[in-house]
RNA sequence: UGGGGCGUAGCCAAGUGGUAAGGCACCGGGUUUUGGUCCCGGCAUCCGUGGGUUCGAGUCCUACCGCCCCAGCCA
């Protein structure tokens, strides 16, 4: 990540148009999030600093919701002169967080293209830190420990329309309170016998200044702290803690943490230390998939996907084995914008950055998904001819490469129809097109066969004046079809991913397991690609000419027996014109 | 019926009293050896609703309506 110091205040970053020619600025607008640190830059609020962080816990793998925090707070750091951003594991529940998630998310960010230089932290750092603050509350009276039980604590508590009532415990002198609460660290109490709580006012409107808890004591051990600790610190208690700890500028966090912010300020102001500024903004939802921890946690456990990674789940890890670049996903976060209004983002916007990027970067290639033989019965057989097919219209610099043409080829079954509808400009019998950087050919006879009536091969006439796709007289050939030659061609494994639920909004009507898509993974075990393709680097993309993008699967792909997954198909305007003919 | 937020096009989202940016989607047309890309054009007389202030309101005031979050010893 780069700090210069000459950058402006905001951003503006340049970026490439279409065509590479030069460098404009992007229309970046920012954010009120963006204007808010402007303002304080400008008052001096924080003497210039402009220090964020990111703050999982380490209880699941990111997904691209987390991509957006991920992006603002280190976008910030970034765009700011001096700004940081820390990257802190919020691990105050041993419970249900586990080191193989630490070390996922880790490898998100970076791969996302962040850096958190020296800066990781650890809540669990800050645990005695919390212990020494917690016991200054308690000192102060503003602190007891409790021995109702869960159930009557949630009695107490009241309504949202009721006040709560104390606890007999409340007013327990404060050398008791010092007393119980250092035997609660000693061990000497069972889980759930008592706890530490904070006394505010259990008559407040805000349910979060009733009392609420600081610490409970969890006999699990850490996945850092091993078994050093019995008793852990609630999120409301240790987050601004870890925020104040750390002198961050600007807490940024979601929505529901609206109303937790006045008990954060309330800890911080008893404590008389430094208090960090925190600003809520609006979640990302994205139709056609789910975002919370428990779904796709249930998803992962119940078997309905292949893991965390799978390349069907909104995950950063599933995403990177689909096949989106963190390009494609950066550009995203910056186009899907800021607020404070609940929003659920099209699919398509994000669709639309991944093929924005790998237009400009795939090197195109040919494959057939589904074969159909074509024999081309004026070629000389055993007559093989390199032509020369360009790596990416979009980029020269990309070069070109050859491809053999036999007399036996493969070209798409969907591009060829025996009765074809209007507007549909493929082959048919008499009909003329174009294979790709090769020759015109033109459907002679189909051959059937004489049991099922299927279509077998089809048996075709080339032009040879036609060679490279095109004729010297002016004849309007408007298809042009991808193919691989026979004897040449290799055999590749192809998966279809589509979207994992068939509705916008999963479990809106329903529950949401009953909204996954039935047909989200369709795999294709005889597809033959160009030879070139033989020793695909895992991970690499390409664009398979008029078909999509897709990328060598980095688990399953083997040299000679490649993988591919389907990142995202091509825009189909023919599809939607077939399906308005209908 | 308590508290905290939010309502600008199908979906995001600018806009901070001077006459509704931009993107996605969608619909036309052009270019094209990818039905891709690219290019051109269209797409809110109106900003949840009603009233008010003002020469002038999406922006200010007011009343109402709708949606989201909060009653874990989760985060």
């Amino acid at each position: 990540m780069s700090h210069d110091s000459t950058e402006p205040t905001r951003t503006t970053e340049a970026s490439a148009d279409k065509k590479g020619n030069e460098t404009l600025p992007a229309a970046s607008s920012g954010n009120f999030i963006r204007d808010i640190i402007d303002e304080d830059l400008r008052t001096g609020k924080y003497a210039g600093r402009v220090a964020t962080r990111f703050p999982p816990e380490p209880n699941g793998y990111l997904h691209i919701g987390h991509a957006k925090a991920v992006c603002l707070n280190f976008g910030i750091a970034r765009d700011y002169p001096g700004g940081t951003c820390n990257l802190r594991f919020d691990d105050t529940n041993p419970t249900k967080e586990e080191v193989e998630y630490v070390d996922s998310i880790m490898e998100d960010i970076r791969w996302l293209g962040f850096d958190w230089e020296d800066r990781l932290y650890y809540a669990s750092d800050y645990f005695e830190q919390m212990y020494r603050y917690a016991i200054d509350l308690i000192q102060k009276g503003k602190a007891y420990v409790c021995e109702l039980s869960p159930d009557q604590i949630r009695e107490h508590r009241g309504t949202l329309t009721q006040p709560g009532k104390p606890s007999p415990y409340r007013d327990r002198p404060i050398e008791e309170n010092l007393d119980l609460f250092r035997r609660m660290r000693a061990g000497e109490f069972e889980e759930g016998s008592m706890v530490l709580r904070a006394k505010i006012d259990m008559a407040a409107a805000n349910l979060n200044l009733r009392d609420p808890i600081m610490y409970r004591i969890v006999k699990a051990s850490h996945h850092r702290t091993g078994d050093a600790w019995c008793i852990y610190p609630m999120y409301d208690w240790a987050h601004g803690l870890e925020d104040s700890i750390e002198r961050i500028t600007h807490s940024l966090c979601t929505l529901e943490f609206e109303d937790h912010r006045p008990l954060y300020d309330w800890f911080l102001v008893e404590l008389g230390v430094y208090r960090p500024q925190q600003i809520e903004f609006a979640r990302l939802a994205l139709t056609y998939t789910v975002m919370s921890k428990r779904k796709l946690l249930q998803l992962v456990q119940q078997g309905l996907v292949n893991g965390w990674d799978d390349p069907r789940m909104p995950t950063l890890a599933g995403l990177r084995r689909r096949g989106y670049t963190p390009e494609a996903i950066r550009d995203f976060c910056d186009r899907i914008g800021l607020a404070k209004a609940n929003s659920v983002v099209d699919v398509e916007l994000l669709e639309h950055c991944l093929r924005d990027d790998l237009n400009r970067r795939a090197p195109r290639a040919m494959a057939v998904l589904n074969p159909l033989r074509v024999i081309i019965t004026n070629y000389p057989e055993g007559q093989v001819e390199w032509l020369t097919a360009e790596n990416n219209p979009e980029d020269a610099g990309m070069g070109s490469r050859q491809i053999p043409f036999s007399r036996v080829l493969y070209i798409e079954q969907e591009d060829f129809r025996e009765d074809p509808p209007k507007k549909f400009f493929r082959l048919f019998p008499g009909g003329e097109i174009r294979l790709k950087h090769a020759y015109y050919i033109t459907c002679q006879n189909v051959v059937k066969d004489p049991d099922s009536g299927r279509i077998v091969e089809l048996h075709c006439t080339y032009d040879p004046q036609s060679r490279g796709g095109w004729t010297s007289d002016g004849r309007k050939v408007k298809g042009t079809s991808h193919w691989v030659s026979a004897a040449h061609a290799l055999k590749a494994k192809v998966r279809l991913y589509d979207r994992l639920f068939v509705v916008p909004n999963p479990g809106e009507e329903r529950d949401f397991l009953q909204d996954i898509n039935p047909r989200s993974l369709e795999v294709l075990n005889d597809c033959l690609v160009e030879p070139g393709l033989a020793h695909v680097e895992p991970s690499s993309y390409y664009q398979f000419l008029r078909q999509g993008y897709f990328c060598a699967d980095p688990v399953d792909s083997r040299p000679g027996a490649p993988v591919f997954n389907r990142t995202v198909s091509l825009k189909d305007t023919w599809a939607k014109i077939e399906r308005a003919q209908r």
